[in-house]
DNA sequence: GATGAATGAGGGTTCATTCAT
DNA sequence: CATGAATGAACCCTCATTCAT
């Protein structure tokens, strides 16, 4: 009674269950890598496993989904340098291991998102130009790697080492900042 | 007798077959990264499975192995920034999935060998101030996180990409340079 | 209303999707065999899978129904033995996987076909008794046997053995023809 | 003590193994048609699934296997053309689902079995046409076919029905007899 | 001490079937 | 009465690891 019983809720509870599959991918490529069973992931979610199948032909495609999520934070938040990265370094630590799918294969839909995070770059770049902060020599793809190169430190980085983040984002402000 | 055959080839096969095993390693992580069977560095080196786990009680003991010997060239060949960069980036790109092995769990082994490269980042240090192509200020901490961040982002980027590695040797650099 | 879509066409869509079915069902046999997934059936017939149960409750009662309309088209169209023989052959091939179907369970579906079958049958043998071009003595049983080793042999073939055929069809006329 | 226990019999069990492989098909694929799933075969073997996948690829090899018993006895003991017969049809019942396998795809192994088979034809044909049995034009491409046709006719009937099974070697000894 | 086959647990994937809408 | 998503059981296959020789 107090349980609806899981047993096929309906087309109703698809939307739900794209959500909770989302989620749960998010909690477990934190907790346990990108490695972990597709098949937990279904579980912890709460759901079916060929209901995975249907929401997201691979693992592949869940974490382009998570990643796509990421990116809408970004969007929404990310307007200074500092604040852009801080933001970019938060992800990743959270998401660690999207990282290397991302950069693997050349899906399209990873190739937008890509393209969705130069837009945010060149957002940071016109608001610090203004400000005086970045030299002026610098370019989205200059920045684009700075990205990439805090990202996968950060993500790699054992939990505890907030020193270590400090002192990555404080070299990337010294690479680009105007120079004398 | 006649036949010099590969059965049991006794004692003196152990550290022929210590070799054939890290090369083997070496080459298939590259190859097909860290999650190769164990099976299939056995076969490659041509030694049985029995013996590989003789020398090597895990992947991750022959990751370390590996990663030894990386290290045993960066001692000998690092001076100059430029050069020891480089390097960095060429090991990194053949290594690419020792990178995140080593960050993970925290064995004795790994430590030694961090503190290895602690050691080559200091004789850098000292060689680049004597020049001045280095910031006083700049500390062994701060080179140990540029090493960090740029052998990831070279590890991650699509093989063909030699720009990106360059503009990320360039950030660097800049980073690091004198200031005003 | 503007739109005549897919969506609960309601009980009028009943006939036509029992056809779509059917003709899905001999397609889907035809090229992929007898395991073809029930649901690609139905999407095939651009009917939902509930539908499909409806109409049929399982794959055995589906390869009936194409049986059933094959053997309509013997009855019709078969006359004489060569040309009962060659359409026999003809739609072995077409529907390889239904003959394994039907020899297996004591379906009383199939029995009837099987009788409708000796009908057929026994149709043919008074025509070419007439003709003098098969022996007094054979009986419809023989027939019906003959009719089994030629389907069977027709269906496995490899798809080009026209010769295969040919040569079957003459044994079996042979083992039928008049003895001196 | 009774039981040496089934963990790990070393290398000294493999040819067993195989034999019990092959042995639990033939029972198996005769139980329940070819679509047995193959890790119910090493079950029944008593073997380990992956000793399954090491002695024989897949399912096909397996069946090849079987095969390849039941021709050494064609071999050995069908020399008339009666006894061939019903040695094939015996064979064909028992292993019905084999039939299917050899037909399809076209593996070298299969081709050297299906040369065998002629050359058992072969052997008969002489030793029939000496006895005047057999039509002299008659040629091993008819005999192979006819051999088609009965298995298949044999296999695919169900259990007990003997009665048919006479009559379609009577039809063939009748399709190859001498002609007036 | 080296060898390589045996083991069985575990993950990916698909399918028949059910059921809320 | 049609729809199509949800379900979980079942199968295939691979792998790390052990152990008789």
């Amino acid at each position: 009674m107090a349980e609806p019983s899981k047993r096929n809720r309906g087309p109703a509870a698809a939307a739900g269950n794209r959500r909770a599959l989302i989620d749960a991918a998010r909690e477990l490529f934190a907790e346990q890598g990108y490695g972990v069973p597709f098949s937990q992931i279904a579980r912890r979610a709460g759901v079916g496993q060929a209901s995975l199948y249907r929401h997201f032909a691979d693992k592949h495609a869940l974490a382009v989904a998570v990643f796509d999520e990421n990116l809408a934070d970004l969007e929404r938040e990310a307007h200074d340098l500092r604040g852009f990265l801080e933001l970019i370094v938060a992800q990743a630590r959270m998401s660690t291991s999207l990282l290397e799918v991302l950069t693997a294969g050349d899906d399209p839909a990873v190739s937008a998102l890509e393209e969705r995070l130069r837009r945010v770059i060149e957002g940071v770049l016109e608001h610090e130009h203004g400000h005086g902060r970045i030299d002026p020599a610098v370019e989205v793809d200059d920045v684009a790697t700075a990205v990439s190169m805090i990202a996968f430190h950060a993500a790699f980085l054992a939990v505890d080492r907030d020193a270590d983040v400090s002192r990555a984002i404080a070299l990337v402000e010294r690479a680009l900042a105007p120079r004398g």
